[in-house]
DNA sequence: CGCTGGATTGACTTGCGTCAACATACGTGG
DNA sequence: CCACGTATGTTGACGCAAGTCAATCCAGCG
C-alpha cells in the first residue's frame, strides 16, 4: 500500500518504483522464505520464541509466494487452508455484495496477517488483491494448529492476532458510523502513520499505494469526496499530497479535525 | 436483546416481561453452569465432544453470573481474563470515542460469545452491558486456552468462534460502508431473523429489545431514520412493527429493499 | 393517574453523492 | 525514449437522503 524511502526493493520484484519491504536486513534478501532469518518476524511472531521454537516454525513455514499488481492471493468463496503473512508490497482485502458494489474492509501492509476471514466456515469470504507488485509467506493453517498445542506462547499469539483483528475491524465501524468525512480521512491518514512508525518508516512521509476509490470504498464514502478531503487539508495546511505522495505537516493539527 | 414466545424465564430472573433463555430443555433451569447439562451447548460448543470431553469442559466453566439491566457485564479498559457466553438476555457492546460519542458494535443474544476483542492487548476495547436482565457463563481464558492445547476440536471451535466475529464485523463494514438507511435496516431484520432461527425461535415474530437509538448507533444513522425506515416497511406491508415487538410479513420483499 | 423515557412524525437544513468537465500520471507499443 | 491512450485525480454545480430540531404521542411504572 505504501512505499517509503527507508523501503528497498527485494532482487526478485525490482521495479522502477520503491515497493515495500523487510527493513534493512542484508541476510534475508537473499535467503528463502525462514522465519528465522526474517527482520518482520519481530512484527508477526511472538518475540520470546526459543532458537528450539524458530526451528520448528521453519518447518511449517517454508513457502512464500509472489503475487503481481491485481492479481489475487485468494477470493471469496476458496477453500480456507493457510493463513498469510505479508513479506514485502500491500494489499487489500474487499468483500463483495451480490449486487456487485464492493466495499473494501482493509489495507494490509508488510508484516501484517492475511486470510484469518477463512478460517471460520473453511472458505474464504473476501478477496485479497495486492496493491503492487507483492509476496507473501505461506502459513498451512492446520500445521500452525499443530504447533499452537505444542508451544503455548505461540498459541496465545495466534489468539492475540486474530482478537487484534476483531479489534481493528470495531474501530472501523466506529467511523463508519459515527464519523464525518473528514474525520475518517485524518482517522485514516493517522491510522497509516502509526502502523509505519511501528514498522520503522517514517511516519510523515509516505506513498499511498490504493486509489481514491479504493480509500473511499474503505472508508465509506466516494473518491470524489476523499479528492476533496485531501484538498482541504492541503488548504489548511495539514498535509502535503501530490497524488499518492503524502507528507505530513501538522500531525496534532490532523487528530483535532 | 430479543424475546419470542418460546422464551422461558429463568426462575432466577423472572420478571413481568418476557426472557430470552435456553429453549425449552427442564434440565437445565434447575441446574447451576454446567456445558454438560446446557441446551445451548450445541450453538456455543464443538458437537462432537466426548463424555470425557465434556467433564474437562465442566472443571473450567464452573461459574456463571446475573448481569442486571442496564449494568455492564465489563468496561473498555478492563483488564482481560475471560470471555464470556451469553446464556440468557441479551447485550450490546458499544465502543466510546474521546470525545463521548459512542458506537454500538454488537447485539449478543443467547449462546453467542461475548469479550474476545480483550485478548489482542489483554484489556477491554469496549463495554458490554446487559439490555435485559440476563445471564452468562464465564470461561477463563488461560484455562480454555489450556484445554485447547489439549483438545484439538476444542481448540479448531475456538479459533471458528473469532474468525466468525472478524467475518460478522466485516459484514457490518459493508453495510455501514455501502448501503442506504432501508437497505441497512431490512438487512438488520433479516440477520435478526436468522440468528434466531438458528436457535430454533420464530424468525418471523420477535421482540427487539435495544432502543431505536442503539439500533441506530449500530446501524450508522439517527433514531429518526431508523424510526421512519420501520414506519416506511409498515406501510408497504413489509413488516407489522408496534414498539419493540417486530413480525415480519413479508420476508423475500424485505430481502429486496 | 400522572410522570418519564422512548417512539413517531413533520419541517427545515446540510453534507455528501452524483454528474460532468477537465487535468495529470502511467504504462505500452512504436 | 517519446507519444498516445487509458486510468486516475481534481474541481465545480446541483440535488437528495439523511441529519437536526421540535412538537406530540404512547407505554410502562411508581
Amino acid at each position: 500500500m505504501l512505499s517509503t524511502d527507508q523501503g528497498h526493493a527485494r532482487p526478485d520484484l525490482a521495479k522502477s518504483h520503491a515497493l515495500n519491504t523487510c527493513p534493512p536486513d542484508p541476510v534475508s534478501k537473499t535467503i528463502a522464505a525462514r522465519c528465522s532469518n526474517c527482520a518482520l518476524r519481530q512484527i508477526c511472531m511472538p518475540s520470546d520464541l526459543s532458537a528450539g521454537d524458530l526451528v520448528k516454525l521453519d518447518t511449517i513455514i517454508s513457502s512464500s509466494r509472489a503475487v503481481k499488481r491485481g492479481e489475487a492471493l485468494y477470493r471469496a468463496g476458496d477453500p480456507f487452508q493457510s493463513i498469510y503473512a505479508v513479506r514485502a508490497g500491500s494489499f487489500k482485502t474487499v468483500v463483495i455484495h451480490r449486487d456487485g458494489r464492493e466495499q473494501v474492509t482493509g489495507f494490509h501492509i508488510p508484516g501484517e496477517p492475511l486470510g484469518m476471514d477463512g478460517i471460520s466456515i473453511e472458505i474464504h469470504t473476501c478477496d485479497a488483491i495486492a496493491l503492487e507488485d507483492s509476496s507473501i509467506c505461506i502459513i498451512p493453517f492446520h500445521l500452525l494448529e499443530l504447533l499452537c498445542r505444542e508451544l503455548k506462547v505461540m498459541q496465545h499469539h495466534v489468539h492475540k492476532m486474530m482478537s487484534g483483528e476483531i479489534v481493528r475491524e470495531s474501530g472501523l465501524m466506529m467511523m463508519l458510523g459515527n464519523m464525518s468525512a473528514d474525520e475518517r480521512v485524518a482517522a485514516f491518514l493517522l491510522n497509516i502513520s502509526t502502523r509505519l512508525a511501528v514498522r520503522g518508516y517514517s511516519p510523515l512521509e509516505f506513498n499511498l499505494r490504493m486509489t481514491r476509490d479504493e480509500m473511499g470504498s474503505y472508508l465509506g464514502m466516494t473518491l470524489e469526496t476523499v479528492s476533496r478531503m485531501f484538498s482541504k487539508f492541503q488548504k489548511q495546511r495539514l498535509i502535503e499530497a501530490q497524488g499518492k505522495k503524502i507528507r505530513i505537516l501538522d500531525i496534532d493539527g490532523l487528530k483535532l479535525v
